[in-house]
DNA sequence: GTCCGTTTTAAGCAAATTTTCAGATTCCAT
DNA sequence: ATGGAATCTGAAAATTTGCTTAAAACGGAC
């Protein structure tokens, strides 16, 4: 996603469990946010003191102090900060639902990393609107509410993996990016595949772009490709 | 949210749970709203007497005098009150009763704090127009008090859940809401189905305003729908 | 109980998208 | 100029996604 326009953005994780609390962590770094970790309610209270997130992220299920009452205690607080809850689903008891009102928003798992991304957006869109603005690069205009990009006003017409990639790569114009690194952050860490299909994507995107001279995506040879805004 | 200024709008919240009372109370008086609180029926009318609230938010199960005799009390003395209900999900019949006893809208928990914020705005977008901006959004006119939206001047005829999904993305128009986020706030967080239901559902609203086109309703691809006023 | 409108599930289909692959082309160092 | 590696290209294969339809499940009204 847009890397550039999330910098400096703070967020909270407070989980009991260590295994998703650095899987969160490492893919919202991962994303440009600034992310501190707490693996129980108190860290997180002195955590949030200083650290002073725009969105937190607790569990709603921890030993000790549950996830309500950190929500409790920071909004009390007053600071203004988004809270996203996650529960399990099969949480339901009344006590539980009742208790869900303090949270802005909330997640039951499991849910998908890309979806936790859209809630921690469309928090951010709401709670500080003029972190988020619509990025205009040079002849780009990339709208996320919209999830539209314009090129010399005119709206693309992209595929899904078409769309992340060039989002990724003109916030990110400038810079030579390789394909690992491509691959990394529009595929995930995980793809199986061979690099060739960035080239493939290029292309397709080159094609759309009528950049039949390679002028506005460039390929830099041995190292990845940088996109150059006239 | 579509709110001029929420100063000088006074809400009286009624619930016999001290914790979720102070929640409400903490968010909504952060919200900029003068904020009473009653933990019972009885002391509900007697608040609502001298306070004269603009919307009153009433917990159906409270032991003693519950939220619907307190609605029915507020409304027979002819207050220009809104009345919003709380019941739990699985008290469905609390709904029909409600509306028929008086009250202006219901939720059923769990709930977040936004969707709450949505419907007292809505709330007063009808009962005080005077107060806020009109609910009209291009050829659609919202009118959640009547519980019916107007298509071009026709109203539409709609079930229940064809109503909170309209309203809901309409509400949000120019935005892509991905089928997940959609689930979760017209279905509720605790839906155990399918995303296919989403689709289901559109079609029937595509049909209904004869958008065969999909240009009103649009698919955006591996992300989710998007509502285009003309 | 039966009827009726609504909600939900399920399955087949069509279309769009993703991925792979093999051959062509370009680039660079020698 | 030549060889080898990197990149480009076009198209087929594989996969995914969304659309549609119909039937099942459900709930309230009678």
């Amino acid at each position: 996603m847009n890397i550039k326009s999330v910098q400096g953005i703070r967020l909270l994780l407070v989980d009991d469990e260590p295994t998703i609390l650095q899987f969160l962590e490492l893919g919202l770094v991962s994303e440009g946010f600034e992310v501190k970790t707490a693996h129980d309610g108190i860290s997180a209270i002195t955590a949030a003191r200083e650290f002073e997130p725009h969105v937190a992220i607790l569990d709603v299920m921890m030993p000790g102090m549950d996830g309500f009452e950190v929500c409790r205690t920071l909004k009390k607080a007053g600071y203004p900060v988004s809270v996203i809850m996650l529960t399990a689903k099969d949480e339901v008891d009344d006590r539980v639902k009742g208790l869900k009102l303090g949270a802005d928003d909330y997640m039951s798992k499991p849910f998908s990393f890309d979806e936790l991304l859209a809630r921690i957006h469309a928090r951010l869109r709401n709670q500080f609107p003029q972190l988020l603005e619509e990025a205009v690069h040079g002849p780009f205009k990339l709208d996320d509410r919209r999830r539209e990009i314009s090129y010399q006003d005119r709206v693309l017409e992209l595929s899904p993996t078409e769309y992340e990639l060039l989002t990724y790569m003109v916030h990110n114009h400038g810079i030579v990016l390789s394909k690992a690194l491509i691959l990394d952050k529009v595929w995930g860490y995980d793809f199986a595949g061979e690099e060739n299909i960035v080239e493939v994507y290029i292309r397709s995107l080159r094609e759309k772009l009528q950049d039949r001279e390679h002028r506005l995506i460039r390929t830099v040879r041995g190292a990845g490709y940088r996109v150059d805004l006239p």
